[in-house]
DNA sequence: CTACTTTTGTAGTGATCGTTCCAGAAGTAC
DNA sequence: GTACTTCTGGAACGATCACTACAAAAGTAG
């Protein structure tokens, strides 16, 4: 066993009390008072385990990332159709943002949309891992264009924009207090914006073909 | 005149300025010396013109809905068509999300996203005016399935409730450095999700309808 | 037991938070 | 000019920020 005196908190335990706080409140407006009242230990105790409150940030991240966060590059890796991938990532994502006993929303989307001068390099990376993400989404969307599940002229980057930006929206929406049904209904109509496969011409009564 | 000594800058322009500082990082992140530093003025100037910091943030929302977020009610009030006014918003969101030599994104949706629990009644207040906004909006299209211009058995608040969340996605977006021509094809992809008038029976090659 | 190692709670670091006191500056009124 | 009113800049308020020094506590090794 180790030498000297054991630690009497679950480190596990602790970082994933440290997510659910960041998640909540997002980064700057959690302070290590709230987090070591959260996790009931001192802040000596959180420093030695996890370094400064960046450090803790980045591995709390880490971890949601792999775990609630997941579904995302699952939905993406695992169905070979993109209109499936999109489908089963919209409607998880629905889910995801609304369980219960657990903070609204997307931490990788909310936790640094304001933050002060001094964190714009935490907000720099996460916005560079949700760029990530819609380069998948993008990459996804121009291979189905290849294979001829979107039509040719498919702008993948744009496609791929816009349900990142849906994403975005509903995980708002969640925080706004929406219902699992209601980003539901969101992700249904979202996914009516897929674009039409040759043949079908372009819908509705609307002159929305401008450009 | 006023009798004492004159106040040495504009009342109008500090509050402009004020919007800006908020506009870009957030209420909580806002402090008072970033706000005195870009205004130009000693902080008792500005607690003596505008009251607490508080108060300054709600005259500068105020301020700032009845200017750059005026563009949302003018769409909904202005178009007497429900799809034209949609149409109208989402197209003049993606230039005011991106003007330049401005913050990005809405004020309205992102200023108060992760804040301290002190600051909950901010976060409360915003969300209120966004709620207020979106039945608007499901109002207009409540209104507009009663004379046809929607399906009978349109759902106003959940289609309501997709285009808040994409006005929301398009603000994030623009936060992460889309550009006025992202916003734009998100707009448009958002609208390919109009509900289709009778005659007109499901689109695309999909078995999205599993409900 | 003693020697050693690591964690703990207390208390305190300097910095910054929102906010205000106060003395002097800058105007009007007479 | 003097009297009066209002605003400005500097300095400071207590509270909180992220973070840490320090010594007692709690374990293992011998």
């Amino acid at each position: 066993m180790r030498k000297g005196r054991p630690r009497s908190f679950d480190r596990d335990e602790a970082l994933e009390g440290a997510i659910a706080v960041f998640w909540e409140h997002g980064y700057d407006a959690t302070s290590i008072a709230l987090l070591t009242n959260a996790l009931g230990i001192g802040a000596p105790s959180l420093y030695a385990a996890f370094g400064d409150k960046r450090a803790l940030f980045l591995e709390a991240l880490d971890r949601y990332m792999r775990t609630y966060g997941a579904f995302t590059e699952h939905a993406l890796a695992e169905e070979p159709d993109a209109r499936h991938a999109v489908q089963r990532l919209l409607r998880e994502a629905a889910a995801a943002y609304t369980r219960p006993a657990r903070p609204r929303g997307c931490l990788l989307i909310t936790a640094a949309t304001n933050c002060s001068p001094q964190s714009a390099d935490i907000a720099a990376h996460l916005r560079e891992i949700r760029a990530v993400g819609a380069r998948a989404l993008s990459d996804k969307f121009a291979a189905a264009t290849r294979t001829g599940q979107l039509p040719p002229d498919t702008d993948a980057h744009a496609l791929a924009a816009f349900y990142a930006a849906v994403l975005q929206g509903m995980s708002a929406q969640a925080r706004d207090g929406a219902t699992t049904a209601d980003l539901q209904q969101i992700a249904e109509a979202a996914l009516r914006a897929w674009p039409q496969t040759a043949g079908q011409e372009a819908v509705g009564s609307t002159d929305a073909a401008t450009k």
